[in-house]
DNA sequence: GTTCTAGAAC
DNA sequence: GTTCTAGAAC
């Protein structure tokens, strides 16, 4: 052990190397520096090289590819050729975790040696260097920089010797940095360095406090920045899609109209994107189903990995964050490394150790929404991340949980805002319950080992809770576009007005809060599709899929919106706009008509027109008197309108479900021919029509799918159209009376005329 | 049901 | 090169 101490002064380590020379061979070494952009790893290298009586090569990824950026491998390529050349070398890339060194510590061999320098210096530091310098070779300086350094960090994994280090040496300041610089200068090309860890402080601190502290502390000045160059970019940025990069961009651009500080302190850009990226909207998770429902780890992480790959794109500059309460966890290292071997962007996802109850004050990680590994119940308590986030976020969690679900069937989840009142006070705004696939067989639902069911489960799970966070995402664009534009979206379906409510809400900081849950529930409540009645057997979580009844085709998950809202439509008070015992009326969630209903019938066992039989005769008349007494408050608004009340031969969505929609098909969403002809050929079938067939014949004529993708012909004048465009332009403006058959028998709806006659 | 995208059609 | 569709995935 006296070798650590002498260590520590360079001028008697390197007495010490020199006298042990003498029975040493000559050894190359590979020197792996580690550090955040602007921690002066380029500047150690140099420092060295230029005292050092060894011949030192300098590996930069920055510059390997000829003088341009290259790549890892071409790194280890020239490291490879310049150890055989007898030369020793410095890995001068940010190496900040375990994966990104790996194969650079595979460089050792009997004649090699493999040492880490950690340069692990306050972020501050690193921050304002990167931010100040300039003509970087990895191009990476101005306010980026200040972003890149924070994510690093994040990742930031100190190195081990069990890695195959033979010699760590940490520097945690300048001092540090200058005895290292030192102890390799003077390493003389017989001589090697003893082996061990040196300098290490604190072994277990994975991030420095104090440094985003600093940052918080200029929380502030930054906040006056933001709305000075706000002012100056006016609209524009409230406007941008990603409003966190482009101020940052633009803030300079747009000083020199107005914003004099800004330009002048460069330093400032650091906490001008710091602080930005503060603001980057992050969803933390935890490991869904691999605590306490014991599902297979390495199953589990492929699943996390593959659902991450594909939503970490579609969820623009947000980050997601997997998250673990144990600095050992398994789970947290295989999804890491699987996440490394797919190229997953690392600044948009990574791990976090931690308690997800205190991402913020405890790990400085600001994180807008958590995930809650929930029970079916949707109650507090069994421990764990449920029981913490729960006790975390205090009585208030629970009630608004119980205002959106009273249940989750496994794969679903439930976005909660979280309430102003609540204990929690992380910056997070939601909570996402999800429910997992459970494999462990003391608990509700055990799937008993059947992965196949189970890893289906685990992904929709995924699926439900990132869907979720995304329309959190969209509803808070959309907020801000509200806020900003002239309420030009023009409210032309009636789910577009129940969502909004009235004006006056908009403008209560709470009710905002409300509308964006609901949007979110909205969503993901589409994707997770099915939610069977709390407990009941997991086999039917997919709905028609596992029935009994061979005949029922499988409804997808998503299929099952309809029917969940028919049967509790209590629990999904923001789609519903009429409730009675027999039947449920809501808009239709993508509306093809500037007016278009759904009529739902509230009885089990009747998914689509082909299960009506006479005892249901009495429903269908009920559910069409409903649909025209909304058609007749629809008329009153505007009389110009045409309706027709009909249901699809073959349905897409569970549940018997009455169409009433308006003749002009002006909608974007209305975009193909399966839209056009389910409402235009004789695919539709008229309510009229069907009580008249299930009256007469005890059923309803059901045309076939195939009808669908016939050629597109105008509703009224019946001419033939190319293409869904052209169509839709024609429709627009076709005057011609509509055909004689749809005149017939009231299948037709028209305002009622003046003189009386209809 | 929608979204995404390859490749056909223009 | 762009527009549009159709099929797969969800």
């Amino acid at each position: 052990m006296d070798c650590v101490a002498v260590d520590d002064n360079g001028g008697a380590a390197s007495r010490w190397m020199k006298r042990m020379a003498r029975h040493r061979e000559s050894k190359s070494v590979v020197v792996i520096l580690m550090g955040a952009p602007g921690s002066g790893k380029s500047t150690f290298c140099d420092n060295v090289m230029r005292s050092s009586s060894r011949s030192w090569v300098r590996i930069c990824q920055d510059t390997v590819g000829n003088g341009k950026a290259g790549t890892k491998a071409q790194c280890l390529a020239s490291a490879s050729s310049a150890l055989k050349d007898g030369k020793s070398v410095f890995i001068d890339r940010c190496n900040i975790n375990r994966e990104q060194r790996a194969d650079f510590v595979n460089l050792h061999s009997s004649h090699v040696d493999v040492h880490a320098v950690v340069l692990d210096l306050p972020a501050k530091l690193c921050i304002s260097r990167s931010v100040k310098r300039s003509g970087h070779e990895g191009n990476l300086q101005g306010g980026k920089a200040a972003a890149v350094v924070n994510q690093m960090l994040q990742k930031k994994e100190l190195p081990k010797l069990s890695e195959g280090f033979s010699r760590i040496t940490f520097c945690q300041n300048e001092s540090d940095v200058q005895a290292a610089v030192t102890t390799y200068s003077e390493l003389d090309p017989l001589c090697t360095l003893p082996s061990g860890c040196f300098g290490q402080k604190n072994p277990d601190s994975k991030f420095q406090l104090g440094i985003m502290k600093f940052l918080k502390k200029m929380l502030l000045v930054v906040r006056d920045m933001i709305q000075v160059s706000q002012d100056s970019v006016g609209n524009q940025v409230t406007k941008e899609k990603t409003p966190i990069n482009k101020l940052a961009e633009q803030a300079p651009a747009s000083s020199s109209n107005t914003g004099k500080k800004v330009e002048d302190d460069q330093e400032m850009g650091s906490f001008f994107d710091t602080n930005l990226l503060d603001s980057v909207p992050t969803l933390a998770f935890p490991s869904i189903s691999t605590a306490d429902f014991q599902f297979n780890l390495e199953k589990a992480s492929d699943i996390i990995v593959e659902k991450v790959a594909e939503y970490v794109e579609k969820l623009g500059n947000a980050r997601l964050v997997l998250v673990d309460l144990s600095n050992g966890s398994k789970i947290l290292s295989l999804v890491r490394s699987k996440a490394a071997q797919k190229n997953i962007d690392s600044s948009k996802f990574f791990t976090f150790v931690g308690d997800i109850t205190r991402l913020y004050s405890q790990g400085d990680l600001r994180c807008n929404v958590i995930v809650n590994a929930a029970n079916w119940r949707l109650k507090p308590g069994g421990g764990g991340v449920n029981a913490a986030i729960f006790r975390a976020a205090g009585p208030t969690l629970e009630i608004a949980t119980k205002e959106r679900a009273e249940s989750l069937a496994p794969g679903q989840a439930v976005v909660v805002p979280l309430p102003s009142s609540s204990r929690l006070s992380e910056g997070v705004t939601h909570v996402i319950h999800v429910l997992g696939p459970n494999m462990n067989p003391q608990r509700p639902n055990c799937l008993n080992k059947d992965y196949t069911n189970g890893c289906m489960v685990l992904r929709e799970a995924y699926s439900s809770l990132f869907e979720g966070f995304a329309s959190i995402l969209r509803s808070r664009e959309k907020l801000s576009k509200e806020k900003g534009e002239e309420p030009g979206l023009k409210l032309s379906t009636l789910q577009d007005r129940l969502e909004r409510g009235p004006v006056d809400q908009i403008s209560d900081s709470n009710q905002k809060v409300k509308r964006e849950g609901v949007y979110a529930s909205e969503i993901s409540k589409k994707y997770k599709g099915s939610q069977d009645e709390p407990g009941s057997s997991i086999t039917n979580f997919r709905g028609g899929k596992d029935k009994a009844d061979g005949k029922t085709k499988g409804w997808g998950s998503w299929a099952q919106a309809l029917y969940q809202i028919a049967m509790h439509p209590e629990r999904n008070k923001n789609d519903v706009i009429e409730v009675s015992d027999d039947v449920v009326v809501m808009g239709d969630l993508y509306p093809k008509a500037q007016k278009h209903l759904l009529v739902l019938a509230r009885a089990e066992g009747l998914d689509r027109l082909a299960d009506v039989r006479k005892e249901h005769l009495q429903l269908l008349s009920r559910m069409h008197a409903v649909g025209l007494k909304w058609v007749e408050k629809f008329l009153a608004e505007n009389e110009s309108l045409v309706f027709r009340l009909g249901y699809h031969s073959e349905p897409s969505m569970r549940q018997l479900h009455l169409h009433v929609i308006s003749q002009d098909f002006d909608s974007n969403h209305l975009k193909n021919k399966k839209h056009w002809n389910s409402f235009n050929s004789v695919f539709f079938r008229d309510s009229v029509d069907v009580m008249e067939e299930i009256r007469e014949h005890g059923k309803a004529k059901i045309k076939d799918e195939g009808i669908l993708s016939m050629e597109l012909r105008c509703n009224r004048c019946r001419s033939a159209r190319p293409n869904i465009p052209r169509l839709k332009s024609h429709v627009s403006s076709c005057q011609a009376p509509f055909p004689a058959t749809l005149l017939q028998n009231r299948r037709l709806v028209f305002a009622p005329t003046k003189d009386g006659l209809s």
